[in-house]
Order: C-alpha cells, then sequence, then structure tokens
RNA sequence: GGGCGAGUAACUCAGUUGGUUAGAGUGCAUCCCUUACAAGGAUGAAGUCGGGGGUUCGAGUCCCUCCUCGCCCA
C-alpha cells in the first residue's frame, strides 16, 4: 500500500451534507457501472462465490429479510475489498405451495388437474375465496408464474434500495428452466445410482393440501384430547375385558393388534391370544414390544393402520396386516372394508363411512357409550400431535407409492458420512452445528420427494402401462438428460405417442411434482452453473460462504449438503453463516399473525437505508436481536456524522503522507487506527461483522470527539504552520481509511463522502492495511491527551460555562511518563482548552488537572 | 424428557487464553446555540454481572447446582 494518499478528482464538498436520496443516487450509479457484476475471467481461488438464499417471493416482506441479508452483503462487500471477485447471486423462491396458496387467494381459483387448458382464460374479477373458480393445470402454472414475476420486482426493489451488491445479472427462479433442468438432472442421476427409490409405504398426509409430507416439514403442536377406554373381549372368553385407552376412537375399525411392553405382567398372561373389537366384532392379537409404554394410559395400546407413527412402527415389525379406513381426502372410506363381517359391524361402519375423522369421533364415542364398550367419560388430555408446518389439520397417514432419496435415515453408514461433512463445514458461530448433528442423529427414514401439487418441477418419469391399463412402476421410463427440463404430463417418452397416453400398453406420466427443497437444495448447482456451465462452476463451486437462518438448518442446509455430497461428492460450501431471528420488543419472534410486523421500506423511508443497515449489522452473527428503531438513529447520526467529519477534514486537507507524521500524537493516532484495522480485519476473517463494525466505530467517535478537537487549530495552521502537515496528513488518512471500514456497512454514505473527493468507487478500494499504518510510536500519548482534554472539559461544564471559555491556569500531574507524555501535545492541549498557562508537576499515579477559568 | 443458547446499568448490548477500580450507546440529570455537525456537543449519576456453592493469590469469565427465557430434537 502507498503511504501517500491524495485526492482522485477535484474536491467538491456540499454545504449542507444530507442523507436524502443518496440511496436512489448510488443504487442508480452502482447499477450503471456494473459495479457488483461477477468478473468470470477469475480464477477459483480468486473468487468468494456466495449461496444466497433465495426468499420465498410469495410470502411478505419481513424486516428479518433485511437483517439477515445486510450481514451478507457486509461480508460481501468487505470481500470484495480484500480483493476476491464475488460471486453474488440472487434467486427468488417461487416453487411450491407458498404461491400456489397466493394464487388461490389473489385470483379466486384452484387447480383442478381433470380440466383442459383455456387459452384465453381470465381470472374472477372479484375473487372470491370461497367460490374458487376450478382451472386447470397449466392454466393455473401460468397465473403462479405471472404472480411471482410482479412479486419479484417488490423483493428486487428493496434489495436495491438495501444496497444489496448483489450481481443482478446472475439471478435464479427455483422454478426456471434451468432450475428444473438442474433438479431433474440432479434426480435421475440419483435414480441412476440407486439414491432415488420408490415406496409403497406409510406416509405422513395433510388432508388440506392432499400431499404427503416429509420428516422435515412436521411439527409438533400441543392439542388437547382425550382418553377413551375402551373395552376389548378375549376371544376365548368373552366375559374377561381387556381396556385400551386410546386418544382416536374413530379409528377402532382400523385396528389390527394389541400391543404392551414384554415386561408388563398384567398382560403377559395375553401375549399369542386374541381380542375381539368392541362394535365391529374383528379378532385381533395381542403383541408384545418394547415401544409400548406401561405407564401411558392402560399400558397396552390400540395398533391402527395409521394412528401415529408408533402405529406405523409396530406395523412394520410386528408384521401387522394393513387395515386402512381414512382416505387421502381424510374422510373415513365409503365402503366398509372386507374384514368387517358380522352385520352389526357393518351397519356401525356405515354410520361413519364418508365423515371426516371429527364427525367419526362423535359418532363412534356415542356408540361405544350405548354399547358400553366405553367405561366412564373421555378424560380430556393435551398432547403433541403431529402437524405440516403449513398446515393446520393434523397429519394422517395413510399408505401411498412415493419417491424418496437417500439421506442417510435408512442407512448408518452414509449418516455417518454426512455427520463426517457437517464437522467439516466451517459454521459461524460454531455451537449451531450441534442442530445439524441432533438433525441427522434423529433421522428415521429417508427423504420423501414426491408431493401431490401442481406448482413445482415434475418427477421426470413415465411408467410404461400394461394390457390392462395397470403402471408398471417397476419398470420407470425415463428421459435422456438432453431432453430436460421436461413434463411427464405433457411430453410423451422417446418410443411413444402422445395417444397412447393412459391407454392400455400405453404410458402414463408420474402426476408428481418434488419437494420443494429437492430444488432448493441444488440452489449451489443451480446458480453455478453445474452441467450447463462448467466454466463458470469451476470458479464459483463449492461455494465459500452459505447464509441462512438456523430454523432450516435441518431442512435447507442439511438437505444441500446430501445433494452435494451425492452428487460432487464434497460439501457445498466451506463456511455456514446462521443467522438469528428478530424479535420484538417483548423478545417474541416478530410474525405476521402477531401483527408486530414493521414494513422495510417505511424504515429505510424513516431512517435511511444505511441506518437500518446499521441496526441490523449490530446484531451479532446467529444472535436473536431485538427490533429497536434506537440503535436505527443511532445509525442515522453515525451516517450524519460521517457526512460532516468527512466535510471537516477535506475542507483543510486533501492528500496525506504517512512520513510527513511527525508530531508525537498524531503518530499516535496512527498506532490506534493500526490497531482499529487490525481488530476489524480480524473480525471480518471469523465473519464477525459485528465486531468489526464496532471497533470502527469506537475509533471514529474518538476521532471526531477528542482528536479532531486537539489538532483543529494546528490544521488549520493558525500555529505560523508548525507541524500543520502533520495533522493534515493523519487527518486525512483517518478518513479515507475510516470510509474504508464503514464501506461494507453504509455503503451509501461511505460512497457519497469518498465521490467529494475520489472519481471512483470506495466500494472498489482496497481495504485498509493496518501493517502500512503500523510503527513504534506511544498510543499513550493520544490516550493520555484525551484524559487531560476531559478533565478540562469537567472544570467547565461543572462551572457551567461554555467549552470555549478561557482557563487562565491549567495544571496537570501524574506519573512521570505521564507528564513527559503530557508536555508532548502541550501546545495540542492549550488550544483546545484555551488554556493560557499550562503547567506540569509529578505527582501520583494518575493523571490530575487544577483548572482555574479566567 | 434430551440438547444448544441466553440472563451484565432503566433499555439495547460489548466484555479475548481467568488478571488492576466491569465498558459502550440509548435514556436520564446538569450545562453549552464552539465557524464539520442542534438530526449537535460537554460533563455526570447509575450495575450484589440470574440465585447458591466450589476451584484459585485472584472469577462476569472455569466447575457443580438451581431458577427464568428462547430455540432445536423426542
Amino acid at each position: 500500500m502507498s503511504t501517500s494518499q491524495k485526492s482522485t478528482a477535484p474536491v467538491s464538498v456540499p454545504d449542507k451534507p444530507s442523507l436524502d436520496g443518496i440511496e436512489v443516487k448510488w443504487a442508480a450509479a452502482w447499477n450503471e457501472q456494473g459495479l457488483y457484476n461477477f468478473d468470470r475471467t477469475k480464477t477459483r481461488d480468486q473468487v468468494f462465490s456466495i449461496d444466497t438464499p433465495p426468499p420465498t417471493v410469495s410470502g411478505s416482506l419481513h424486516v428479518g429479510h433485511v437483517f439477515s441479508y445486510t450481514h451478507t452483503d457486509c461480508i460481501a462487500r468487505y470481500k470484495r475489498m480484500r480483493g476476491f471477485e464475488v460471486f453474488y447471486p440472487m434467486g427468488w423462491d417461487d416453487n411450491g405451495l407458498p404461491t400456489e396458496r397466493r394464487v388461490q387467494n389473489y385470483f379466486g381459483v384452484r387447480c383442478d388437474p381433470s380440466l383442459p387448458y383455456k387459452p384465453d382464460y381470465t381470472p374472477p374479477a372479484n375473487p372470491d375465496p370461497k367460490k374458487q373458480e376450478p382451472i386447470s393445470r397449466r392454466n393455473f402454472i401460468e397465473l403462479c408464474e405471472k404472480l411471482t414475476v410482479e412479486d419479484e420486482v417488490v423483493f428486487e426493489d428493496l434489495w436495491r434500495r438495501m444496497g444489496l451488491s448483489i450481481d443482478w445479472n446472475q439471478t435464479y427462479q427455483t422454478i426456471d428452466g434451468n432450475a428444473q433442468r438442474v433438479s431433474q438432472l440432479a434426480f435421475l442421476r440419483n435414480l441412476a445410482r440407486g439414491e432415488a427409490y420408490q415406496s409403497e409405504a406409510p406416509t405422513l398426509w395433510d388432508v388440506t393440501f392432499r400431499t404427503a409430507v416429509a420428516q422435515a416439514e412436521l411439527e409438533d403442536r400441543e392439542r388437547p384430547g382425550a382418553y377413551h377406554r375402551i373395552a376389548f373381549k378375549r376371544a376365548e372368553n368373552p366375559s374377561e375385558k381387556v381396556f385400551i385407552e386410546t386418544t382416536r376412537p374413530e379409528l377402532l375399525a382400523a385396528c389390527v393388534a394389541l400391543v404392551a411392553h414384554p415386561d408388563d405382567e398384567r398382560y403377559q398372561p395375553l401375549f399369542g391370544t386374541n381380542v375381539v373389537t368392541p362394535v365391529f366384532g374383528v379378532e385381533v392379537p395381542v403383541m408384545a414390544h418394547t415401544l409400548a409404554d406401561p405407564d401411558k394410559g392402560s399400558g397396552i395400546a390400540m395398533v391402527c393402520t395409521f394412528g401415529d407413527l408408533a402405529d406405523v412402527t409396530w406395523w412394520r415389525e410386528l408384521q401387522l396386516p394393513t387395515r386402512p379406513i381414512i382416505g387421502w381426502d381424510g374422510r373415513v372410506t365409503s365402503e366398509t372394508p372386507a374384514w368387517i363381517t358380522t352385520k352389526a359391524g357393518k351397519d356401525r361402519f356405515a354410520a361413519i363411512a364418508g365423515t371426516t375423522s371429527f364427525t367419526a369421533k362423535a359418532n363412534m364415542v356415542e356408540v361405544l357409550r350405548e354399547s358400553g364398550d366405553m367405561e366412564g367419560e373421555p378424560k380430556p388430555i393435551t398432547h403433541p400431535v403431529k402437524f405440516f408446518e403449513k398446515g393446520d389439520k393434523p397429519l394422517e397417514i395413510v399408505t401411498t407409492r412415493q419417491w424418496y432419496l437417500t439421506n442417510g435415515g435408512r442407512n448408518a453408514e452414509l449418516r455417518e458420512e454426512l455427520l463426517a461433512r457437517g464437522k467439516e463445514l466451517i459454521w459461524h458461530p460454531a455451537h449451531m452445528a450441534v442442530r445439524y448433528d441432533n438433525w441427522v442423529d434423529g433421522l428415521n427414514g429417508d427423504w420423501l420427494v414426491s408431493r401431490q401439487r401442481f406448482f413445482g418441477v415434475p418427477i421426470p418419469v413415465w411408467y410404461p402401462l400394461d394390457a390392462d391399463g395397470n403402471p408398471d412402476y417397476n419398470s420407470v421410463i425415463v428421459p435422456t438428460e438432453d431432453q430436460l427440463p421436461i413434463d411427464p404430463s405433457s411430453q410423451c417418452p422417446d418410443g411413444y405417442t402422445e395417444d397412447q397416453r393412459n391407454q392400455p400398453d400405453g404410458f402414463m406420466g408420474d402426476p408428481d411434482v418434488m419437494d420443494t427443497w429437492a430444488t432448493s437444495s441444488l440452489t449451489p448447482q443451480i446458480a453455478g452453473g453445474w452441467e450447463r456451465d462448467e466454466d463458470l462452476f469451476n470458479r464459483v463451486f463449492p461455494m465459500d460462504m452459505r447464509p441462512q437462518a438456523h430454523e432450516i438448518i435441518r431442512t435447507w442446509l442439511f438437505s444441500s449438503v446430501v445433494r452435494a455430497h451425492l452428487e460432487n461428492k464434497e460439501l457445498p460450501w466451506a463456511h455456514a453463516a446462521i443467522s438469528g431471528w428478530i424479535l420484538d420488543p417483548d423478545r417474541k419472534k416478530m410474525s405476521k399473525s402477531k401483527g408486530n410486523v414493521v414494513t422495510p421500506m417505511e424504515m429505510l423511508d424513516e431512517y435511511s437505508s444505511d441506518a437500518v443497515r446499521y441496526w441490523a449489522a449490530s446484531g451479532r452473527p446467529g444472535t436473536d436481536t431485538a427490533f429497536d428503531v434506537g440503535q436505527m438513529k443511532i445509525g442515522r447520526r453515525l451516517a450524519i456524522k460521517l457526512l460532516n467529519a468527512t466535510k471537516f477534514v477535506l475542507t483543510i486537507s486533501q492528500g496525506g503522507n504517512i512520513e510527513s507524521i511527525t508530531e508525537p500524537v498524531d503518530q499516535a493516532l496512527m498506532v490506534k487506527l493500526s490497531a482499529t484495522v487490525d481488530a476489524a480485519t480480524k473480525a471480518f476473517e471469523e465473519f464477525n461483522y459485528a465486531k468489526a463494525l464496532d471497533v470502527a466505530e469506537t475509533f471514529f467517535w474518538e476521532f471526531t470527539d477528542d482528536y479532531v478537537e486537539l489538532v483543529k487549530e494546528r490544521a488549520y495552521g493558525e500555529k505560523d504552520g508548525v507541524n500543520t502537515e502533520s495533522a493534515r496528513s493523519a487527518l486525512y488518512i483517518s478518513l479515507t481509511t475510516l470510509l474504508r471500514l464503514f464501506a461494507p456497512f453504509l455503503p451509501f454514505t461511505t460512497e457519497e463522502t469518498w465521490s467529494w473527493f475520489n472519481s471512483d468507487s470506495v466500494h472498489a478500494q482496497e481495504w485498509p492495511d493496518a501493517m502500512a499504518l503500523e510503527s513504534d510510536a506511544d498510543a499513550a500519548v493520544f490516550t493520555d491527551a484525551q484524559t487531560a482534554l476531559g478533565l478540562i472539559r469537567k472544570a467547565k461544564s461543572e462551572a457551567k460555562v461554555s467549552m470555549k471559555a478561557e482557563v487562565a491556569t491549567a495544571s496537570l500531574s501524574g506519573s512521570t511518563e505521564h507528564v513527559e507524555r503530557l508536555k508532548l501535545v502541550e501546545s495540542d492541549l492549550a488550544a483546545a482548552g484555551n488554556v493560557t498557562s499550562l503547567l506540569f508537576q509529578t505527582s501520583g499515579e494518575e493523571i490530575q488537572a487544577e483548572i482555574q477559568l479566567a
């Protein structure tokens, strides 16, 4: 780094510097200059690549977006100044259920895949959410695409207004052609390697959305329920009763066994015998399994196909028959099951056939009460119930054919490999790694990737139909890689013609789409040009950084690691930067439903982008942060101070040279500045932008409050030019260093001020070099001067006079070293304090002052 | 129930491998319209570092235990 600096343009400082309008001005200028465009001539070691989270554009803008995206941008800007070519793309997550729901509500339509496409369709003029108009799948998807484009504009406007240094030439949508191609291609590669497979198995099922959901999308919610104590009769001796307690009496017809713990002496005599279900009269075995909890209810459980995940375990491990009575719509099946053979049982079933599980439950309770098979009244309890995280009805478990992807949930070896990947990844903060480990350890099955939805990436396969028109799922027909992306419901496989679709001896397309995470898990590959632009891919992959929130470690982060591990045999990125949440002032998570969400654009308008960024950057990595307009006001004050301080320095100094800094207090300031740069650099290297901001800010306030006041007169040249150049150089070098230290945080303010004396952008400058500012000067000269100046101010403040008031005599005392140092600043202290007679005295260990005002 | 994180001034937060008298900003009080800055500046008051116990010459920091809050998992 050069030790000499001067402005690269004629200095032009506004009379009244202001933050107003600088966002629009500089966002446009940066766009025009292509300042953040990725230069793909750079090689991998010169590149810093970021796997940016694609926001869900159908969701609302949230201060959380501003918060976490600012963190990433601060790091991107730092890396850019460190000489890295930053690859900073932006994606839009428009794939999936949130978009479908928004389209349904916004246009008042719903998708009915059985309907034909209407080319000139227009949605209802006055959408009625209760009377959604059924439309074809293709019409529905067209509306999804139309709306997401509109939503993306709103997000892009915000990102630009916030000053995110994104390369707007590198954008993608998780539903666009390339994302679909990458997603399908990766799936076919998984299929070829045996990592993707189909299975007919009990599946967690959301009855509202009528789709299967994966383990990663579940959440437990506490719900009221009740134990119903129901009597089964022993098959050999009907007078002998066995009581079970169940929360789901409506599933009695789906009962396939009773289970108790093998050590439970109460039920040991029953193991291997049969009992008869009440009402339906079906004979079922009593079996032993360690999962049965002797302390829960009566200690013996009714196994149904399927009431909960424990039922699935028992069904599988005890090899029980499948007797489902709940259909995909969440209602009891309309046909009476074959296993119910008694006349009374058939009649009873007819009464609940076709009803919702809620109605069926009420009906069954009534029937059991009348028949005397229920003992006592239901006992209310509260218990955790599994929900789809986006759903509002409890999940059912139904048996369906689905596609799965291996993720270690059923394979110990793969699980260990993925745990090792978690250890290989560098986490910020480090403790977030345990969430990954917990999740991987707790996996109980492979990743279910098929979804029975419409707006998503189709599963790219077909199945041949036999002479009876039944699909042969074991003979999957796949497209060639160069045919991708494909839609199997509108395109036909090689060797077939479209008129063979759904005909005997013809083919059928897989009707499902993939889980959105199956696409989102490939964002490094999608943005990085995998199998599309190998030249780009080799320059950016594996990426350097994945920023994301902690609650999606189990979904986005984990699934991305799975895909890259399987496909690329490596981690998708080196660092994971985990951001915290925004909490409201009561320390509750901010959310729309609580009505405590603030609109980001209003915030930016009121406080300025840099002020809001300041607040965001104050939140340490991974730490939940309170929404605090107070911090934004401070940020605004900092930005305005920076404008004014820059104006001041430039009016008296327009160049600097480290060799000209000869005055001890100026040299001391440089030592402090060097330490500040060093600390900020170290913090940034650890992804701790908050600390980097803090150290820069601390130095800045000392610089303005103390140093500038101390050297003002000398810098003006009012002391016959003695050491004027030293002060001017120190001021100028401090200023240019500070503007660069603040550039990642306050990109607009620093660019505005930089432009007053430079023709290029502050964001294209090199990050300051601590070494270049280092010297063996004594930093305590400045510290002691600050102390002495403070004492003089205190005396004036206590005397309630102006800071400008004249001091007749100031007698400073302290240790020998103190006095030696203070003498080095004598002239500046006298000037700053307006002291006529400044005296020194060696006494005591602390600096003290006796002040006599004039 | 298991795990992780947090608890420091009225508020929001720093506090490094244990090391002098625990810091900053906000707010508050008092004062100053000082020619970079009144959307400003100066000075000041304010803390049993969640409770208890332990290790140590020395603990906000390490160990044990309990309490409160948040999140993840079951």
